[in-house]
RNA sequence: GGGCCUGUAGCAUAGCCCGGAUGAUGCACCGGCCUUCUAAGCCGGGGAACUGGGGUUCGAAUCCCCACAGGCCCGCCA
């Protein structure tokens, strides 16, 4: 594809053509090409400038117009200033679909910010969308969580009580997560198992009991159920949260899955082992050559996880027009098998399934069972107690409310911008002096620019703690002949969140979007150490006024898609 | 061994899909700026032949091939 037009280089041009693609089949050389063009382009209001420069043609935009009409659609469309055009179809979006045995680590967190921004930026450019937990109640795992806390912990085998560090009482304090609590024992209990076949085999019993429904899901969904509301809690304090829970063990009952297993029977990918294990052959959809089986069924007959899978992407297909997981690169082989096992159902559609890398730690991956983790409730609390003291240090006329309400917005608003500010296929090695930096490019840094210019606002509207001034948009008389640079990069900057808002649900490249936040503040900052605002003359008050407000309007809009709190005052 | 992804200043990243005009930003470093709108800020400076080697092109960080390095995966687990 050939960019007609381009943004040109910063300084020297805002609009750019390159002459020399076209100019070579003319036979011309592109420098005299482009003078030629130059020289041919008509005269109009938008453009001051038209000059060919070694083979490019250089336009620079008549920047009183577009202050204009950028600050008209910006202070007339408000919130909605980068919203795009309903679109009739419905969106799916699953993401985060953590097993809920323990409390999340920060590297899982990445799927949450990734997914969460999905959500809000396509619904900003108009999809209708509906975000999925999809919650594992089956399988091994969950009768793990069953097996040992059905029973009663003086009952637990000595190795998992000690493992597990519980208090002498055996009885949760209140101040401890229900996540957090539960999953001590997971992994000790895990290692228990490993070593011991009679403990396997009870447990293999009771995960039948479970699948067959023998076990009423009452019961066993009943510690899932805690671990997934102490989830959901911390992801709240991210801004984070679902429209719906699927529950994996609903397949299951509802003969879904049996179903899924009788198509798949018919299909020429069919295969079943001599022991009577059932899988589909996928060769030629990526699986390795030397493994090609997708396996759906055990030899007992018990389903494997991708049938319940398969049953769920179905019932995502019969509701939604379009599909969008959100997986860690280790499941990238897995989406490929539930590709197989879709075709083999007969199903044309393919969910999009978007990968992100590892967040490891310096010394290596994070492993639950080596105790090498961080979880992102400690970080969302060590963000918290650092903003505090930040906080503290500037504003000594706060309320201890306010102070811990900024705090809480300031910490958790790092954290999920340092997550989302790198491309999601790169890997992330986690380091607490950089997820919890609050200057540069960091969320703090925007919602330092949003405070200052509400601050602004509310000043120039009689008082620092009444409502803001809401500017109308200025007339083309209210605009200086020659706007400053700053003001005409500012006006630039805002300029851009439309397209950009189209083009990151488009790529899916929500990490942009915290790169766009952090130009915008930047550009604001600029402004505002260089030319004053409340007591500037008359002549430019009101423009500056209305180029604040529409500042701050973008970077509110910003700041919600990408789920950090837009701060009055820091 | 095979497959997918990544490799840009001391560190961390954007740019790569869709090739253009002196390679952008943050941290760190050096030097400035709080008696007027919040210094979580601003201004200035040093520091990169974009992992290496070939190729395509008027032009390559960007496209193609090879090599090297790192991440992830290759279960009748989920």
């Amino acid at each position: 594809m050939l960019r007609a037009v381009e943004p040109g280089p910063e300084g020297r041009a805002d609009l750019a053509m390159a002459m020399f693609r076209i100019a070579k089949p003319l036979g011309l050389r592109p420098e005299e090409l482009a003078l030629e063009v130059a020289k041919a382009v008509p005269a109009v209001p938008e453009f001051t400038e038209v000059q060919a420069d070694r083979g490019f043609v250089n336009f620079q935009i008549e920047p009183r117009l577009f202050a204009e009409r950028t600050l008209a659609s910006v202070l007339t469309r408000k919130e909605r200033f980068g919203q795009g055009h309903p679109r009739p179809e419905r969106v799916c979006v699953e993401h985060t679909s953590a097993n809920p045995t323990g409390p999340l680590h920060i590297g899982r967190s990445r799927n949450t910010v990734i997914g969460d921004t999905l959500v809000r930026v396509l619904k900003m450019a108009g999809w209708s969308v509906t975000s999925q937990f999809y919650v594992d109640d089956v399988g091994r795992q969950a009768a793990m969580l069953v097996w040992i806390w059905t029973t009663p912990v003086e009952a637990w085998p000595p190795e998992v009580r000690e493992a597990a560090k519980l208090p002498p009482d055996g009885k949760r304090p209140p101040d401890v997560k229900a996540d957090h609590w539960y999953g001590r024992a997971y992994p000790p209990t895990a290692a228990y198992i490993k070593e011991h076949p009679d403990a396997a085999r009870s447990l293999a019993e009771l995960s039948e009991n479970m699948e067959s429904g023998k076990l009423p899901k009452e019961e066993y969904r009943r510690i899932p159920q805690e671990i997934l509301e102490a989830i959901l809690a911390s992801l709240r304090r991210m801004n984070a949260s679902f429209d719906e829970f699927v529950w994996e063990s609903d397949f299951l009952f509802d003969g879904s899955v049996e179903r899924v297993a009788e198509k798949v029977r018919t299909s020429p990918r069919y295969h079943r082992t001599e022991d009577g294990a059932e899988a589909v052959e996928a060769s030629d959809m990526g699986l390795p050559k030397e493994s090609p089986w997708v396996y759906f069924a055990r030899s007992d007959g018990t389903f494997l996880y991708p049938a319940r899978d398969v049953a769920y992407h179905l019932q995502k297909f019969s509701r939604f027009d379009r599909v969008i997981d959100i997986l860690g690169e280790d499941h990238k082989l897995h989406a490929r098998g539930i590709a197989a096992l879709l075709d083999a159902a007969g199903e044309m559609r393919r969910p999009e399934v978007l990968t992100y890398g590892f967040i490891n730690l310096p010394e290596g991956r994070m492993t639950t069972r080596g105790g090498r983790v961080v979880n992102l409730d400690d970080v969302l609390d060590e963000a918290h107690e650092r903003a505090v003291a930040e906080v503290k240090k500037r504003r000594e006329d706060l309320s201890t409310e306010e102070v811990e309400r900024i705090a809480e917005s300031v910490g958790a608003g790092a954290v999920r911008f340092h997550v989302l500010r790198v491309q999601p296929e790169k890997p992330i090695v986690f380091r607490w002096e950089e997820a919890l930096s609050f200057e540069g490019k960091s969320a703090p840094f925007v919602q330092y620019a949003h405070a200052r210019a509400a601050s602004l606002l509310r000043k120039a509207a009689g008082s620092d703690t009444g409502p803001r001034l809401e500017p109308s948009p200025p007339s083309k008389a209210d605009i200086p002949q020659a706007p400053h640079p700053k003001e005409i990069a500012l006006v630039r900057a805002l300029s851009q969140f439309p397209s950009l808002i189209e083009k990151v649900a488009e790529g899916r490249s929500v990490h942009l979007l915290a790169l766009y936040g952090h130009e915008v503040a930047e550009r604001l900052n600029e402004f505002y150490q260089e030319l004053r605002v409340l007591n500037s003359e008359p002549e430019v008050r009101a423009f500056r006024l209305a180029l604040v407000s529409a500042t701050r309007q973008v970077l509110a809009n910003t700041l919600g898609v990408i789920g950090v709190d837009a701060l009055e005052r820091m």
